[in-house]
DNA sequence: CCCCCTATAAGACGAAAGTCCAACATGCTG
DNA sequence: CAGCATGTTGGACTTTCGTCTTATAGGGGG
């Protein structure tokens, strides 16, 4: 939780540890960039106004780093724009004071449940593209185009080279990634954000 | 665009025109749902407070139905909770009068966009599911098995079956979804929204 | 009662894919 | 230069997959 008011932080830090949640608080946005960095699903709890960098530039910034906490915004003098920007850019909530205990426990809720997902799929792309990049250029192509769906002789002809080398490149594909299966080569694609080329039915 | 307001209408239609939008106005909520029904992207301009349905409501009542417009609300007294309401529903932005056409320009075409985009989601997971609900139970467990990288042998195993019958039912599989391969058959249980069983590296 | 759908299964055959081992050219690097 | 990674093939062989035809059996509907 991030809040230039000590009695606000007081306030909600004993108010989410009695939810049972680990609260940590700062005074200010550059406090808390300054921190040492956890991995794990994030809430931050945010307040708008505060002397320095003010929380939407916070949020700016973390996103731009491609940091995976949540935001939930708190604010005692929110105005509607402040409010419409902070939530296109990905706010979970924007409470106004004085809102209920109840309200923030709820937006923190869902704020760590999105990033914990969200942190899944990076992790996951993370760990695909890791493996992707250990193949030398000609298997990702081949790679390519199984899985579209292409037969090794179609890859061969494709590649002007003979279907028993895109034997082997396969071979040696399945290996790097540690497949067993041309589903689990899919898999591997996608998560990884490639081969958006299609040749559907 | 929905507004009670005839000036506003007549204003907003006049300006969505000129940026080249075919804009349709209607006077209430109540209007707007019993208009004949258009499938193509389509951006909802939508007042907060009118007589009758509000806008949030129409939005939530949408919302319901399914529908794939994407809305911008427009409001002259717009408080926090409102917009912060709306926009964690899923609308494009929430516009506070008086604001620049630019701004509503720019809105509706992100809504245009996310509108077709969804669409075009939304089309392609019925025509997957339209092919899939052809498959008999059986034939739907070979694919969901096939799609999970399983040989012919182990999903008859699992099936307690012959591996000759599990090549009959795959064999259906591609002709009735009208695929050509593995690959093919993993997009569209995707695109259908099934199987998020896993048996990952 | 007969036909159709569904699920089952066998035999036969060919195409495709995967797996050994071995070999060779290239280009970079120590 | 020697070693290494990369890309390229060949042969031989196994496994898997796909398709064709044929066949049996149960359930449901006309």
């Amino acid at each position: 939780m991030v809040d230039d008011d000590e009695s606000v932080r007081r306030a909600l830090g004993r108010l989410l540890k009695s939810a049972g949640y680990a609260a940590e608080t700062f005074a200010s946005a550059e406090d808390y960039l300054a921190r040492e960095i956890f991995e794990g699903p994030i809430c931050l709890v945010l307040d708008v106004r505060m002397p320095g960098l003010k929380g939407p530039a916070l949020q700016e910034a973390l996103e731009e780093h491609g940091a995976c906490e949540q935001i939930v915004f708190i604010t005692g003098h929110g105005d509607v724009p402040t409010a419409t920007r902070a939530m296109k850019k990905g706010a979970v909530d924007f409470l106004t004071k004085p809102f209920d205990d109840e309200e923030l426990i709820e937006a923190v809720k869902r704020a760590l449940e999105r990033s914990k997902e969200q942190l899944r799929k990076r992790r996951e792309r993370r760990e695909a593209r890791r493996r992707i990049e250990k193949l030398t250029p000609r298997e990702f192509e081949v790679l390519s185009f199984v899985v579209m769906g292409l037969l090794n002789k179609q890859i061969a002809a494709e590649l002007h080279t003979a279907e028993k080398t895109i034997k082997v490149h396969r071979g040696r594909v399945m290996r790097k990634l540690g497949a067993t299966s041309v589903p689990d080569l899919v898999h591997f694609s996608q998560r990884a954000g490639v081969s958006p080329a299609r040749k559907p039915a």
